[in-house]
RNA sequence: GCCUGAGUGGUGGAAUUGGUAGACACAAGGGACUUAAAAUCCCUUGAGGCUUGUCCUCGUGACGGUUCGAGUCCGUCCUCAGGCACCA
């Protein structure tokens, strides 16, 4: 052995190892029970930084744990490999994304294998990979076929320089991220998968989902954003169509004294046509298309509207309403118009007391009289209803149903529920992604390609435009094609899918990612999902965790999967931090990974990951704490080299009350260890009881073991102990130790050592003695005292007998093995 | 504004079910070793007090409450972080 800790050499050794015996390729095996334990995949950005390492530090624990507990461990990783990023080097640098991307992975996958993750790297995944993506498309023809993947016109946000749509983050103060052009609305069809399909459900299933932080599953709810209340039809005045609105508040109806339009509403332009408002009405609805939306409904933004020179019909008073249009109704939140009722609703106050609309008082509150005239703000809070004819009287909750009724008898509305969250839009106009598997043809429409055409390849052998628009609506031999129906020529489709459109299933195909005889192997998928621990950041907590979760109820409904839910239980780390702040290139304090392996070895960044705070909690990087952590492993080092050679005695003639001490502690410790990883995810108290384990075995001398075989023995185990409970956090250093001890490689092969009660029993105890609930003593006493017995030895001690002098003992509590409290008074 | 979390020494954090507040580590100070330094090892380290003890008082964001006993439970409030936000 090695007198000295090298960390260079003993990681590459047991890295090779691990790879050539295979240790964490795992198959199917129904004699064992399977444990899937899955960190979120990386974007291929070129570096790993130490967010990574972080999220994979935590997942390596937990899978070396429960392989050493025996379960059958599925730990893939793989690459969520489309996206802008690739395109963007490829225009900063001239190089094609598919090239950028790959070498990405090359460096990225080096660079994983550096921190001795224990990988299944025979299931690896790149999302760009056609044999990937050609089941994403063969999914979406499916969920096409069920009416779950529509094709429709919406508002988009838009750069007309880089011809493509972007998402809201990729729009900064109202322009493009990239060439600083203003972002302008557009109109434009694009493909969405159809979420709100399953927005109850998603919603309902939030509640059985107790393995998930509460904080993500609030952000789910509120994202879903169910509420309660009814659709009403508003005849428009000398017309037979209607204006349909929802509201939660439908017992104010009487009080409905106009409408507000969103500035998208078709109907504002269309309604103001001929009328002396029209021009004011283009005006107004063109600003505030063009208005980015900070300005427009930002927190400072001016409450505007214009008339639309037409009106509707209250359904219940026949009051002629007044149209307008507002900016700050939202046409993407329920139908886009809303009915005014200015005497209940702090919005539609201000905007009448603006504009001199009616205000109609129809809920009284207890013990005060409304005046419309003398109104200062809106009545939002509960009463009875007045001014609504045959409803006068009814408490305004119950008024919510029998108005309802009431209108749904009319064939005007009735009960309904709406929902926040909206259809997912999954077009993108960009190149480095998978192709929508789509033909158009003029006689047919919309063909879906056929399934034996099936991957619709994304060609990569082509130059790449500098320009930074998709070269694919220019490629012609890509894009034209023969209509798979009818034969004439026939146009593909040449967006491409939102990239978390992979993320959303990736962690099915880890459980066959080779299978090439449909989407997913059910024997195989039967066996390791759901996914038993999910390790990520909070960062995805709405998007790809509730797109995964619709695609695993969409899965389940085209008979493929069984479960309802993708994630059994969800541990969301925290991020990095140095200096207070985020580690980010702007700011200057970002830590590179491998420089710090390079220095002190990837088993003492691992240690410092773990130990520096709990998994959930941001971690303070500090390169002091890295010092101490490497400081540890070259004290655990020097300590199982000065005990190397002790060897396990063939009868054990003496007793030694030290042995028994060591003996105790090691099993305490083993119970702490196993304990905090298994049931807690604690693992910086895991290791803190490996510090002290370690601190109290760095007090006995090899000398000592001579004079005892007894001793002997429990130091052997002892040290063989601190070995292993230090495999899960920095498994290169504890085979080589373990080796050195003459232990069998592969630890995660090996059972988890178990911890016997037996060895747990103190000597004595420590009771604490309390008088009135303030500590004055404590003193030691046989494990077998009585009651009677402590509470003599407590009353005998001389700081408690001062403070209880005089007085009369009330009651004495006892705290078995613990604590006594003398209560005086 | 609403919804989540969180607030404990100089710092990161511990205290798992209401029972010794500050484990473990970092930093700091002192000492040993050394010609010296680094490394290593040992000691001290929440604040205050004097009677220096198996001592006392205070102390877990603030103020109340429940309890024999509260960092932990309840109420009110403050601060910070994150999420949502004109959602009809």
């Amino acid at each position: 052995m090695e007198p000295k800790y090298n960390p260079e050499v003993i990681e590459r050794k047991w890295q090779f190892f691990w790879e050539k015996e295979e240790i964490f390729k795992v198959e199917l095996d129904n004699a064992k029970s399977k444990y899937y334990l899955l960190e979120m995949f990386p974007y291929p950005s070129g570096r790993i930084h130490m967010g990574h390492v972080r999220n994979y530090c935590i997942g390596d624990v937990v899978a070396r744990f429960r392989m050493s507990q025996g379960f059958n461990v599925l730990h893939p990783m793989g690459w969520d490999a489309f996206g802008m990023p690739a395109e963007n080097a490829a225009i900063k640098h001239g190089s094609h994304p598919a090239v950028w991307t790959i070498n990405n992975i090359k460096e990225m996958r080096r660079q994983l294998k550096r921190i001795g993750l224990s990988y299944d790297w025979s299931r690896e995944i790149a999302t760009c990979h056609p044999e990937y993506y050609r089941w994403e498309q063969w999914l979406f023809i499916r969920m096409m076929e069920r009416g779950l993947v529509y094709r429709k016109k919406s508002i988009v946000n838009y750069c007309e320089p880089c011809a493509t749509v972007l998402a809201n983050e990729q729009v900064e103060d109202g322009q493009c991220w990239r060439c600083g052009t203003n972002v302008i609305q557009r109109e434009q069809d694009g493909w969405f998968f159809k979420i709100t399909a399953y927005a109850q459900e998603l919603l309902e299933k939030c509640d059985e989902l107790s393995g998930w932080p509460e904080k993500v599953l609030t952000m789910q709810r509120n994202w879903i954003g169910r509420s309660e209340g009814a659709r009403i039809l508003f005849q428009l005045e000398n017309s037979d169509d209607s204006i349909e609105v929802f509201t939660t508040r439908p017992d104010t109806l009487y009080g409905a004294t106009f409408m507000s339009l969103a500035p998208e509403h078709p109907l504002c332009l269309k309604l103001s046509r001929g009328t002396s408002q029209e021009a004011a009405v283009q005006k107004f609805v063109n600003e505030a298309l063009t208005q980015d939306w900070q300005t427009r409904v930002g927190e400072n933004a001016e409450k505007k509207g214009v008339f639309l020179g037409a009106y509707c019909l209250n359904p219940l008073t026949g009051r002629r309403m007044p149209i307008y249009s507002a900016n700050f109704v939202l046409f993407d939140y329920g139908t886009g118009a809303v009915m005014a009722v200015p005497a209940h609703d702090q919005r539609d106050f201000e905007f009448a007391r603006k504009y001199g609309l009616d205000i109609v008082v129809v809920i009284q509150p207890d013990g005060e009289i409304l005046n419309a005239g003398s109104m200062t703000e809106a009545y939002v809070d509960e009463g009875f209803l007045v001014n609504s004819g045959e409803f006068d009287g009814t408490d305004n909750i119950s008024a919510k149903r029998s108005v309802s009724q009431k209108l749904e008898s009319m064939g005007r509305g009735g009960l309904t529920i709406n929902y926040r969250i909206r259809d997912w839009g999954i077009s993108r106009q960009r190149y480095w992604g998978a192709p929508i598997p789509i033909i158009h043809c003029e006689n047919c429409g919309i063909v879906p390609a056929p399934d034996d055409q099936l991957p619709v390849v994304l060609p990569t052998d082509i130059d790449f435009p500098a320009s930074g628009r998709s070269p694919l609506p220019e490629l012609d031999w890509w894009v034209n094609v023969t209509c798979p129906k009818c034969g004439i020529p026939a146009k593909r489709e040449t967006d491409t899918m939102d990239t978390f459109v992979e993320s959303s299933w990736y962690f099915d195909r880890y459980t066959c990612p080779r299978f090439d005889g449909g989407i997913l192997n059910p024997k195989e998928l039967g066996y390791w999902v759901p996914v038993d621990q999910y390790i990520g950041g909070i960062e995805h907590a709405i998007l790809h965790l509730l797109y995964s979760r619709f695609f695993t109820k969409a899965l389940r409904d085209l008979g493929i999967k069984s479960q309802d839910e993708p994630f059994r239980n969800l541990l969301t780390q925290g991020m990095v931090i140095k200096d207070g702040a985020k580690m980010s290139k702007s700011k200057g304090n970002v830590v590179d990974p491998e420089e710090l392996i390079d220095k002190y070895g990837c088993d003492t960044v691992r240690l410092f990951c773990l130990f520096a705070a709990p998994p959930e909690r941001d971690l303070e990087w500090t390169s002091e704490g890295v010092e101490g952590a490497a400081r540890f492993l070259n004290r655990v080092w020097n300590l199982v080299y000065l005990f190397k050679d002790l060897h396990f005695p063939k009868h054990i003639s003496d007793q030694s009350d030290i042995a028994r001490s060591i003996r105790r502690l090691t099993h305490k410790t083993l119970k702490k260890v196993t304990d905090d990883i298994n049931n807690r995810f604690r693992f910086n108290t895991a290791i803190a009881a490996i510090m002290e384990f370690s601190n109290e075995l760095g007090k006995i001398s090899p000398r000592d073991t001579m004079a005892s075989n007894d001793l002997t023995e429990a130091v052997y185990s002892a040290v063989r102990s601190l070995v292993f409970m230090l495999s899960p956090f920095t498994p290169h250093f504890a085979e080589e130790l373990w080796e050195n001890l003459g232990g069998k490689s592969g630890m995660t092969r090996i059972a988890w050592p178990t911890y016997d009660e037996a060895f747990l029993v103190e000597d004595s105890l420590l009771i604490i003695v309390q008088v009135n609930g303030k500590k004055r003593s404590e003193i030691n006493v046989p494990v077998d005292a009585t009651e009677d017995q402590i509470k003599q030895m407590a009353l005998a001690e001389l700081n408690v007998q001062k403070f209880i002098e005089g007085k009369t003992i009330r009651k004495m509590i006892v705290v078995p093995g613990k604590l006594l409290n003398i209560v005086v008074g």
